[in-house]
DNA sequence: ATAAAAAAGGATATAAACTGTCTTTTTAGG
DNA sequence: CCTAAAAAGACAGTTTATATCCTTTTTTAT
């Protein structure tokens, strides 16, 4: 229960060797996919969705790649997860547009509320200036 | 991301709504399933896998049903969750048999164990007794 | 202009997980 | 023996996850 998926899982990689690189240098994606070990084809799509959200700037053609969108301390990693995984709902109760009618006089709800604030809370504490490996 | 299933939901409801009931008194699934809105032969499923590891106890036959295995403030919400959807496990370096060679290098790593720590804490936290409504 | 580089977008394919249903078997009571 | 009820196992439809491939668009270099 509860799993991130590859897809979330690679996304952080990708993110986060990103930000471990020079900033004001693009990068290739196949590079990127290549020194974290994901299917290129795969964190194309991921780095796609990032660049919508401004995560990442990309860059086409000849000399292209891609660019950490802000700085790493200003990133954190709910932003990146929910990103490709979408927001953080541990049951659909506490979802955005609530799918129980019985929410009202549940009482494993706040329950769920809480799991949700704690898992939140826990990975906006993270940014990726402090995820790059510091040597 | 981390989403309860169904399954997980429907035990819940199914053992919180048993614990509500008189405790030595078995309960037919059906009624069970009637009264918290779930499919009873999805329940049955649910309920059979309670019973294996004691969380409830069945009785087969012409008067049969399901009790509760152990007194509602003794068994917890992360129990109940557990035995249906397994170990809470939000990225699979944090599992028993850790699937990940980056793990003793990995930044990440601590905060999916403490993301892990948290939910199971939560979910430990909450027992039974203190789910049923009380009127 | 043209060719090449690189990301964007779309379609597709396979596998796994989720959500259930159905049937048969076992157990217990009357 | 007959009935009630759970246990067990097989099966099926749907959805999600995990990619891959191909075409298009944008940009740069020659
Ligand atoms: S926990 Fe309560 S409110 Fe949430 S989905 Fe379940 S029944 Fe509904
Ligand atoms: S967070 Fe780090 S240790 Fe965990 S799976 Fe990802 S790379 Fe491996």
């Amino acid at each position: 229960m509860m799993e991130l998926t590859r897809k979330g899982e690679y996304a952080i990689r990708g993110i986060v060797y990103l930000a471990g690189r020079p900033l004001d240098k693009v990068c290739l994606l196949s590079d990127i996919a290549a020194a974290v070990d994901v299917p290129p084809t795969f964190l194309a799509k991921i780095f796609q969705q990032f660049s919508k959200i401004g995560l990442v700037k990309s860059f086409r053609g000849t000399g292209g790649g891609f660019m950490l969108g802000r700085p790493p301390e200003k990133i954190t990693l709910l932003e990146v997860v929910e990103a490709v995984e979408g927001p953080i709902v541990p049951n659909r109760c506490v979802a955005k547009i609530p799918d129980c009618e019985r929410s009202n006089s549940c009482n494993v709800h706040p329950v769920w509320k809480r799991v949700q604030d704690e898992v939140r809370g826990a990975l906006e504490a993270v940014t990726l200036k402090e995820l790059v490996s510091e040597e």
